[in-house]
DNA sequence: CCCTCACTTTGATACCCATCATTGCCACCT
DNA sequence: AGGTGGCAATGATGGGTATCAAAGTGAGGG
């Protein structure tokens, strides 16, 4: 949404046009520019924790955002994987409760803050802004309740090969046109399915046998895409 | 939200205080009065269909709805259950896509429906009922993310006594203070669980066994709710 | 009244998958 | 080089659950 720069423009931003920020009236736009503040984190840098209280939402420039649950247990479940022009941060704010989830960053990542109460206020003043935060509220709601569904109905084969055909989704692919985006770890993997750590790595190594995958460290190459889908056994 | 009769105000509504409705201001609350539209449905009957287009958003006026996927293998899957003074269908009208559950009354039902274009409309210019149409959605999210964790970390046991108190917050007990105020088959139960009927008939046959809860036909009595919060394992 | 049908219950079985343990691999550091 | 720590891979094992099958229960209907 912005440059690392405190004074940039959001207009000049690499990725405004995906961002919802860009939705809201001009002269909005101009005053939540003149207020966020940029911060730049590196890999692993945590943007917020769970269970602290939000002071605004968070703009995604550049880099990766992992959102993750901490379970009862201890356990890591990620919920969401956030990329530039994505904001983080606006369900605690908008249910006005503490983070239940934590952003931790997967890259070298640069993210606005945008305070709180300006952000409330344009909301209220903005239906254009408003409308499509909902949409991307519904959006999220919609995706979650499918993840529901699917954990509790599949096993966990299938839904390996979906996370890795949703990584692609979110994050793309290296010039290569088939090595996924990012880095992830065979745990964040196994957090992101819901599964055992060892399960993902059976499971991938399996797939790599299989010839869907192809796997060099972190690097996972998705060979054929078709197949993956079809071991994914998605209706739609 | 409002009464079976067509021209009854939602102002007499019994539910009234609860729902998001009653946020709009006052104009805008009389303007939905005079264009919605209340129908009555017969436990089992269907309020709106996966799949199906959205022509507007629908509110529980009494009665009990359950809103529940078909996953990939026809198997339901309950992700939500409303109860009077909440709205439903509002997902799919939002993100403007097809309905991706569908709602089928649990008991005898009176729903109200207020056209799309009335809706956003309103939406548009009421910026008291946009927001708290965005707590509601930031709201459901948040569930659904929490249930997402559980799901991939805890066991059958814990889920399903989180699922008995769950259902104990959203419809209540009846008079003697303890019974579920719901008649849910124990195929639902399993689905709103996320597990296989048997699953769930044995676990509440052990949950009766261990002096928890008390079972004869569809009635649940739930006789220890902490020794079940103890069993559900919450950490919040 | 008994029949029927749907739902519930219980039992037996198999298997998916989590867990524990071990080994291997690689980068990094001293 | 050798040590160290983190992560990945592989094996062995047990338990939690799904699945299949069959019997029991209950309500409604002819």
């Amino acid at each position: 949404m912005c440059t690392p720069y405190h004074n940039a423009s959001c207009a000049n931003c690499q990725d405004r046009f995906g961002s919802i920020l860009f939705k809201a009236e001009k002269c909005n736009l101009e005053e939540i520019e003149s207020a966020k503040v940029c911060t730049t984190y590196k890999k692993g840098q945590i943007v917020f924790q769970e269970g602290a209280y939000p002071f605004g939402i968070y703009c995604v420039n550049s880099g990766k955002i992992k959102l993750s649950h901490c379970g009862d247990d201890g356990r890591e479940q990620i919920v969401r994987l956030a990329k530039p022009g994505d904001i983080i941060g606006y369900k605690a704010l908008l249910s006005a409760e503490r983070y239940t989830a934590s952003a931790i960053a997967l890259d070298d990542s640069s993210v606005c803050f945008i305070p709180k109460d300006l952000f409330m206020s344009i909301l209220q003043k903005d239906a254009s802004l408003s409308l499509e935060m909902m949409r991307i509220l519904a959006s999220e709601l919609r995706k979650a309740e499918l993840k529901i569904t699917h954990l509790a109905q599949k096993p966990v084969r299938e839904r390996l090969a979906e996370t890795l055909l949703f990584i692609k989704e979110t994050y793309g692919v290296e010039q290569d046109g088939s090595t996924l985006n990012v880095r992830l770890s065979r745990e964040e993997i196994a957090n992101l399915v819901g599964t055992a750590t060892e399960s993902a790595i059976r499971l991938l190594s399996e797939f790599k046998k299989d010839g869907l995958i192809e796997l060099q460290g972190k690097k996972i190459r998705l060979l054929n895409p078709e197949e993956l889908t079809r071991t994914a056994n998605l209706q739609d």
